[in-house]
DNA sequence: ATGATATTTGCGATCTACGCAAAGGTCAGT
DNA sequence: ACTGACCTTTGCGTAGATCGCAAATATCAT
């Protein structure tokens, strides 16, 4: 097929009125502009120009190919443009997908800044609890809490994912605070599962890995029911700090066994944000991503103040 | 620059939404494909396609390249196909330059069959009797009366230029009939010359060359106003059988020493077409010249009746 | 789990494009 | 009229790009 460059050479020689000048201006010889054209016009199958050794001029055809061709490639040349105009800065449509209690309480209320400093972003915001193909949703990022299925994406952590035990003032008040581990086997423990059976709890303390045999009234497969159940005075959970941390500071809940807290597993390898492992990054994810990662920081605003004034708790 | 092949092959991929398919319908290599795509991404500088090995998916940037280069391709496509067909019949403005003597009798005479002939075909007809540079005023083919400059066009024979003696009959019914070439050094011979200084007419007849000096009261640079005075009977005149065949087989001219005629010099090469010598001869051209040389045959229509007649006149 | 199919990368062969030099032609000035 | 400058084109050798194959890796369906 006809190759892009003989008609961009070919315009080029329309305007210049000369190969050997445009072999001068685009740092060619003579002859190759010579045989561009010659194979444009073996393509098309019609002579364009007609040479003689001083002067070019164009045929028929000639005109009426340079009038369409050139309007053409000044869309081509404008249809790159714009997407390098894309890259440029973050600017279109970002559509970010995440978990919904996660993305309720710590991306929605980040989006505000985040559209104020990238003014010509718009952002789509999918929440879903299952676990979506980004391609096949047409997210550009995910925020994912913990277990990161092994796949092609990029993951990018964001912020530990720990877990907590803690329940209302109420609570404790009425039923007593744990002191070891193994006080919680008598404690309504609020439990979070997706499947049957006994749960344990492995709390990681200052004297090692304490596994704890836990049960109570309310199984859940729902964090925020959990969450709700908690708050309510029902019993003691065990709850990823994004969740609650800000809940322990305001006081409406308390933290249990402050210097224990779940031992990492599949559920606690953390907050990372997942974008497709492609060779450019568009500006507007890496944005985002650098965006959330400096919000959350090292310690998360929800995480409790630094560790001395946590134990005086 | 970014090549046409990979945009082809990207709105390609996009439509079939798999390389390896895109690859069987082009009968490339599905590694190919992913190759020059991935070029073009480097080239606009960014991501167009989220591949993974099972799916396609545009990004934002693809999709606003899609859109734009696909109907770029369209047009280019298109613009192609308006050259080709121009060239697939005659087709658009023919540009025909001659002079204007021999173009008013027999050219422009001829243009209504042409143009029935060929429909779609736009008569552009300058006359200039100066010798002007085919592509300086912009025409297709020319037709010349002898003198073949040496050019870079291409020259196809259209007829010969035969120049003979004549005179009107009430001339030679007061000056009497020439029976040899000396006799014409006391008529009165109507001279068409450019130059100043003795003008002699070499006659080749059946005892061979004779070099004859002629002269007479009417010396011009002008044929047609040679013509005009060997109308009005002024003298005898040496003159093309384009211009004055049709007059002596109507009578209104008679042949003077019918068996001799102007020895071939530079005024008597023939006529030609003239036309560039461009490796696509454009079809338009083609059919006119063709349709010129089947019009005036070997023998043109302005000629004597063959041979054996022409001597008994 | 396994087979079928997808993309990507390395590698060698082929094809194309490039620059140089020479040839042929035209224009301007001497 | 002749010469010199400059243009286009063609042949030729080289440098670069492209291609297909094979292998590696990954995903979907059975």
């Amino acid at each position: 097929m006809n190759s892009l460059n003989a008609i961009r050479l070919f315009t080029a020689s329309v305007d210049a009125g000369s190969f050997s000048e445009v072999g001068r201006q685009l740092g060619l010889a003579p002859s190759s502009v010579s045989r561009q054209i010659a194979a444009l016009e073996d393509s098309v199958g019609a002579q364009l120009i007609h040479r003689t050794t001083r002067k070019l001029s164009l045929t028929e055809a000639g005109r009426l190919y340079f009038e369409r061709v050139s309007r053409i490639l000044a869309e081509l040349d404008e249809a790159s443009a714009a997407v390098s105009h894309l890259e440029e800065s973050p600017r279109g449509v970002l559509h970010v997908n995440g978990p919904t209690a996660f993305g309720v309480r710590h991306v929605a209320p980040a989006l505000p800044d985040f559209l104020a400093r990238y003014p010509e972003v718009r952002i789509e915001l999918t929440l879903t609890d299952n676990f979506v193909d980004l391609l096949e949703v047409g997210a550009d990022v995910a925020v994912r809490v913990g277990e990161l299925e092994d796949s092609s994406l990029m993951a990018r952590r964001l912020a530990p994912n720990r877990r907590t035990l803690c329940a209302s003032p109420g609570y404790l008040a009425r039923a007593g605070t744990p002191e070891r581990p193994q006080d919680l086997e008598a404690h309504n423990c609020l439990i979070y599962t997706r499947h049957h059976g006994n749960v344990h709890w492995n709390l990681g303390g200052p004297d090692g890995l304490a596994e704890v045999r836990v049960g109570g009234n309310l199984r859940t497969n729902n964090t925020e029911a959990v969450h709700a159940a908690a708050l309510g005075g029902l019993g003691i959970a065990l709850l990823p700090s994004w969740l609650v941390g800000q809940e322990v500071q305001s006081g409406r809940l308390r933290e249990v066994l402050p210097g224990y807290r779940a031992a990492p597993g599949a559920l606690d390898t953390g907050i990372h944000a997942l974008y497709p492992a492609d060779r450019h990054l568009s500006t507007k994810v890496r944005a985002f991503v650098d965006f959330l990662v400096e919000r959350y920081g090292p310690r998360p605003y929800w995480e409790d103040p630094p560790e001395g004034k946590a134990g005086a708790h």
